[in-house]
DNA sequence: CCGAAAACTTGCGGGTCCCGCACCTTTCCA
DNA sequence: TGGAAAGGTGCGGGACCCGCAAGTTTTCGG
């Protein structure tokens, strides 16, 4: 990779993460694109050269988690059925175990998912996100993305299992662990979300 | 209903649909605010006493759409399963049997859904439409919104059947009935989405 | 029916955003 | 090593969105 290259995503990284801690230190609308490229050393006309919004460079860093399962589902054995591997790649992410999720990744969900003007973006990004997924589940089960419903009917189905876990989870008041909630999302999808028996 | 609100509403519909409309027929890069302003007959100013955003405007109408649906739900018979609920509830919508679609809302729709502006918005206004079906989902089933994770879970995976549906039948090349997709998406999702057979 | 209060509309002004364009600097590669 | 390609920057402008302070219409109690 060249030097130009290296730049580049140098840059990028810079950008997106002064976005989102200027954003989560301040509030959304106290920061200033101004802002944002000063403190990433580039000029305010080169933010959007890199992105075309504000709401962009915020949610980039979730989109690249996002790539990351769609990746590690990929990569699984194909010893395991699709469902297993769905799960152990999303738990490979979201269970850590005893110890808490990064802080910054969860003021950063957390600000994505409340400030109005960045809720669209967010699920924009999930969106892109999904389709991705769609692609990897495609190629597991052998499955054409564009002539069957189904690849992206599971991504989705996933991708809306693991907002809500995450969702439920940042408001639980006693916050338990955030893999429990993203297994039991995920199991109850793929049990085809029976209704509860009013016992 | 006085007449106050009355107008409030009127005045509503004329602004969202002017802005859909409008969008449908020259793009939503060459529509102004100022436009449709004017097409709805009030000052461009009060048009953001309405809507926040061009996007908010013309998404708007899907997000009435959406209410309907979640309102059909409510009303269907406790004799019905939940599932069996949703899917009726979704196939009066969706099923035209036979004739085709509304066009403008077709046309609405792919608009929404390739523009990259509205997108963002546009799924916003799905998400809202879930919280909404959640609620009914709850009640249904005696669950609790904020306690469970079910009834959001089910909204989710609803939308996102219907979403897919939905995107499937704007770029099938022989456009079957809708209905049928929605029908075949919810289905699935309500068997847990079985990896399919290699067979 | 009336008059004040409440609600809505509108114009103005300003801060911000985002992009096209042209120019300059840096990197690449033969 | 020198031209070509690509990235960074400043300028300028169109558009957006909102606060504010009138002005106007509807409401409602007496």
């Amino acid at each position: 990779m060249g030097l130009r290259e290296r730049k580049k995503l140098e840059t990028r990284r810079a950008l997106s993460w002064a976005a989102l801690r200027l954003a989560v230190e301040r509030g959304l609308d106290n920061v200033l694109v101004e802002d944002i490229a000063a403190a990433a050393g580039v000029s305010p006309r080169t933010f959007n050269n890199y992105f075309s919004s504000k709401a962009e460079a915020i949610t980039s860093r979730h989109v690249d988690r996002g790539r990351h399962l769609a990746e590690q589902v990929r990569r699984r054995p194909r010893t395991e059925s699709l469902w297993e591997s769905i799960l152990e790649a999303a738990l490979a992410q979201y269970d850590t175990g005893g110890t808490l999720p990064d802080p910054e990744w969860t003021a950063g969900v957390r600000l994505m998912t409340s400030e109005p003007a960045l809720i669209g973006e967010f699920l924009r990004a999930s969106s892109m996100i999904e389709r991705e997924l769609a692609e990897a589940i495609a190629e597991r089960t052998r499955t054409d993305v564009r002539a069957d419903i189904y690849p992206r009917l599971v991504a989705a189905a996933v991708g809306a299992a693991i907002e809500v876990a995450t969702d439920q989870w940042l408001t639980a008041d006693p916050p338990g662990p955030l893999g429990d909630l993203v297994r039991e999302a995920l199991t109850q999808v793929a049990a085809g979300l029976p209704e509860p028996s009013t016992a």
